[in-house]
DNA sequence: CATCAGCTAGTCAAACTGATCAGAGTAAGA
DNA sequence: TCTTACTCTGATCAGTTTGACTAGCTGATG
C-alpha cells in the first residue's frame, strides 16, 4: 500500500491542475454534514439521511480519502472525559535562534494539544488542557522551562461561547 | 430477572456519580486511541488492533456514547478542503453590557470555526477560517460591525507547529 | 451527435453488528 | 474465607452492512 500507482498520481496531478478544492458540491455538502453529526455513521444511514443513493456515498467517501479531505485524526475525544477540565493558551516568547529546539521539547508536553505560530509579537501559542488551575501552573511552567523559552504568558478559558463547529461552514456550500 | 429497588437504583447512581472520569484504563486508552487514529474504524478492527474481545470493544463504546465522553461534532473535515487555506484569531473588545448580543451576532458569522472567553484583557477570542487574506479581512470586518463589538485585533497564523492532537494525552492514561 | 463522467438502482458473497449466553478472573465486603 | 458484584472473554445467531460488481440514465463537452 505504499507506492502510489500511476493512475493514482495521474488523478492528482489533475486535479490540482484542474485546482478545484475537494470539496465542492451539494452531494458533498450533505454527506459531510452527516460526518459531521456523527462520524462513525454507517454508509447506508448516510445515504438515508441524504437521500443519495448508497453507491454514490460510498464513492464520495473512497474520494475523500483518496484527496485527504479528512483530517488524520479525528478529534472526537472530550479532554473532560479525561478528568481535564480546562483549557488555556500559553503564548511563548522564543529565542529567534532556537525555535525548531523549542518546538522539539513542546512537542514532548502532552497537555499541549495543538501549537500555533501567529504573526505578530507572540512567537508561539499553545493551546493547553489541564486538570485544575494548579495543574495549569504546573504545565505552564514546563513550558516555561523548554530550551530556547524566555518568557511565557498564560490565559485560562472562563467560557467558550461557540464549541468548535463545522455545521455552519458546510451550510454555505451551494454549489 | 429480580427489579431492582429504589434504594439499589440509588446505589448504582452514586457509583457512577463517584467515578471520577469516564475514561480511566488501559483498555480505554487502546479503544480511544484506536478511535483517534480512525473514528470510522469498525468495532472488530478496533478488536484486532487492540488485542481486545470485540464485546469488550463493543460494551465501551456503548458506554462512552452513554457518559458523552465522545464530542459531537466529529471534526474530520479539513477547512483546507473547502478551499479555507488560512486561519486566524480575531480578538474582540466588547461593550461589557451586550456580551449576549456579539456572541448572537458572531454565531451567524459561518467562518467562526470557535469563539473563546479567556480571562484577561481580551473579552473574546474567535477562531477563523478564510480563503486568502483578502478574505480574512473581509470576515474580520464582519467582526467588527456585530452589535456591541468595539474593537478587534486579527493575527493570522502563520504556521502550526503542533497539529491538533490528542494521542499523547492518551498515552498518558496508565491506570 | 457521440462521448464520457457521474448518479441511480440493482445484485451477490463476505464481513460486520447487536444481542445473547456461559465461563473465568478479580476486587470488596461479610 | 466465602460470597457477591463486576467485567472481560469467547462463542453463537439472525439480521444488517459493505465492497465489488452490473446496467441504465442524464447532463456537460467537444
Amino acid at each position: 500500500m505504499v507506492n502510489l500507482t500511476w493512475e493514482d498520481q495521474e488523478e492528482k496531478a489533475m486535479a490540482s491542475r484542474r485546482n478545484t478544492t475537494p470539496i465542492r458540491d451539494a452531494i458533498d455538502r450533505a454527506v459531510l454534514e452527516a460526518l459531521d453529526a456523527d462520524s462513525r455513521m454507517t454508509i447506508l444511514a448516510i445515504s438515508h439521511r441524504t437521500g443519495l443513493a448508497r453507491g454514490t456515498v460510498q464513492a464520495r467517501l473512497e474520494r475523500y480519502e483518496r484527496e485527504n479531505a479528512l483530517r488524520d485524526h479525528s478529534v472526537r475525544i472530550d479532554p473532560t472525559a479525561l478528568g481535564l477540565g480546562i483549557s488555556a493558551h500559553v503564548a511563548a516568547e522564543l529565542d529567534q535562534h532556537r525555535i525548531d529546539v523549542a518546538v522539539e521539547g513542546l512537542r514532548a508536553i502532552p497537555e499541549i494539544v495543538e501549537c500555533l505560530a501567529p504573526a505578530g509579537e507572540t512567537d508561539l501559542l499553545c493551546r493547553v488542557v489541564a486538570r485544575d488551575p494548579d495543574d495549569l501552573y504546573r504545565v505552564s511552567e514546563e513550558i516555561r522551562l523548554c530550551p530556547g523559552i524566555l518568557r511565557t504568558r498564560t490565559s485560562m478559558f472562563l467560557r467558550q461561547p461557540i464549541p468548535y463547529r463545522m455545521n455552519q461552514l458546510l451550510a454555505t456550500i451551494t454549489d
